[in-house]
DNA sequence: CTAGAATCGGGACGGGCGTCCCGGTTGCTC
DNA sequence: GAGCAACCGGGACGCCCGTCCCGATTCTAG
């Protein structure tokens, strides 16, 4: 099978330490950032980053992927051990907290499409869980029946938003308004 | 005064037509179309765009200061003759609907500081109507007190995002998750 | 109708970014 | 410790965009 040898230890550290400044910088200062200059801050070359990384994008996936993975086991926690609603609410809630804790994730979930596909090549399958636990909450009877997945979305993306003002009043906001009128 | 006579019939044509197009492509598309792209649509060189409108930023006001000055009208007009909290919601939704409606106006409105900017050029302070009024309701109990201007303004831009979908399901979620609980 | 000024068209320029490549260097194996 | 392959650095390239400029054109006053 693998008749690659394994990497030189530069070449390792090398890889680990960009990936450790870009999960860094797309953090604090979102997708935007230059991959030179993610190179410049990693003490390393262009070319080292794009040799690891190809694409800007690759290193994207290599920092989110295992992040989404993280939150997916969570989401399917919630689901077999809560009733939909509360693990619905509980799945958004820690979805919003993980974005507004990372500017990048934030970027990511507000354009619809491209966190879909760096789920899907990570084999992680976030937003379908989401989906699922919004159409059990709302057939339970405890979620309003009209509102679609992209109004879900949209209203994640505005929380994830907020970054230096509390997140408890704009959370209240929307999960109050989520709920089913009694 | 003006010792500059009127320009030349072929220019105002020129202009007008630059205007008509840029408008409807921002509506359309979003700001990121490049200038070259509504040059081209409009049937004129790039020169002639930058010559009426030097800058981008330039055209942009061009094409917005009107509207905001109507709708900043319509929120005097709501705040003299309502009472706050029905004031408030109905320049949130007014403003929800606009930019729904206007791709460009949505994306200023999700950049916070540039609509503000705009705003300020165009002599129409529409941001500041929205946080009075936001302020008046919350002292009138209508509204919860812990939300503030920049949660509002978040909310808007979530709303005005779902640009295919009905409108009426999220900005009833927001519209009572905004509500102060009785 | 004509001259001259206002205006036009679109190519040039500068800046920014992602990606690729190559000469030089470093770590690994024997 | 020597030689080779893996790896590095950063400059080069191509692309996109906004802005500026200038030779060619068109309008309009007289």
């Amino acid at each position: 099978m693998s008749d690659e040898r394994a990497p030189r230890a530069d070449a390792r550290r090398n890889r680990a330490r960009v990936l450790e400044v870009a999960a860094e910088v797309f953090a604090t200062e979102g997708l935007s950032v230059p991959v030179h200059e993610i190179a410049r801050r990693a003490g390393v070359g262009t070319g080292t980053v794009s040799r690891h990384f190809p694409t800007k994008e690759d290193l994207l996936i290599a920092i989110m992927s295992t992040r989404l993975v993280k939150l997916t086991a969570e989401a399917d926690e919630l689901a077999r051990h809560e009733d939909p609603a509360t693990a619905f609410f509980a799945l958004f809630t820690s979805l919003v907290r993980a974005g507004a804790a990372d500017c990048g994730l934030a970027e990511l979930a507000g354009t619809d499409r491209r966190l879909d596909a760096i789920g899907e090549r990570a084999g992680a399958d976030l937003c379908g869980r989401l989906h699922e636990l919004l159409a059990a909450a709302q057939k339970s009877g405890d979620v309003r029946a009209d509102v679609g997945y992209a109004d879900i979305r949209a209203l994640m993306s505005a929380c994830m938003a907020r970054k230096e003002d509390p997140l408890e009043p704009i959370l209240a906001v929307v999960t109050d308004g989520l709920r089913k009128r009694s």
